[in-house]
DNA sequence: GACTAAAATGTTATATTATTACATATACTG
DNA sequence: CAGTATATGTAATAATATAACATTTTAGTC
């Protein structure tokens, strides 16, 4: 079985069950969630989805929702940066953005205690587009 | 018993006691570590500890550290705009900043795609400044 | 192919964090 | 003081996450 390329090993079975069950979902989900849809497959302890969560976590092909102890597939695979997820307070949908200069913002501002960032977490609460316009 | 002031109501004995045993903590704190330093004054339960905690952050003058499922308490009574936390992956010390520009550019973030954002969490890592002199 | 080391996986038990449900008490308002 | 809203007490349980340990698979090397 060969590889994609050679900086990127391929991924193992259970990553790729999990990645799919992610993507399938189309939205952020909880690993006991992901555990329930992945029995099917073999899977029977959290364990399961969680090492395999930190996994694709640390490639960067998944994210963790802080604020909705959630995970979610990440909309492109192998970007950088930092991640920053808009929320909406009645539908739930969660919505990926990239930006760099905010990324930047960010890291820059607390340099004047000595602070050394590196990485963050934003995760922004509000109403979606959709639910705006239907309220 | 009187109010400080009109729009500031005093504060219940249970939210007092929180309070004191956040800001005495002089850090971050979980539930259920201010419960253990609460069980002499009376507390038994984590409800006690979890119900006390919203009332306060409703009021400004605690926050939730969403990736650390902790608290602390405000830096200041009664501001507002989004806190900024720095958190150090060495000595786990988190420090609040506010940053009303900052605040702003994350709120007119995706405001292109219709989103009508509300809070936000930022939750910055890294290495804060005592910690990157003595390494 | 056989050997080895590293990574991934399986499984059980348990730890940690948070809420539901319901009873009681206290404080505010007319 | 009666009525209402808020705060509190208490027990049970739900939801999220990890520790510990055994086993298997994979990838690389001889």
């Amino acid at each position: 079985m060969s590889q994609p390329d050679s900086t990127t090993p391929s991924l193992t079975k259970n990553q790729l069950l999990v990645l799919e069950a992610l993507r399938s979902a189309g939205q952020a989900a909880g690993a006991y969630q992901l555990l329930e849809v992945l029995r099917d497959k073999g899977f029977k302890a959290p364990l399961q989805v969680y090492r395999t969560l930190n996994q694709l976590a640390d490639r960067g092909l998944v994210h963790r929702i802080e604020s909705l102890n959630a995970w979610m597939a990440c909309c492109d695979d192998h970007h950088h940066g930092t991640p920053i997820f808009a929320i909406c307070n009645d539908c739930g949908n969660v919505t990926e953005y990239l930006d760099h200069s905010l990324t930047e913002t960010i890291t820059a501002l607390p340099t004047d205690t000595g602070f050394q960032p590196d990485r963050s977490i934003i995760e922004i609460y509000g109403q979606c587009g959709a639910c705006v316009a239907s309220s």
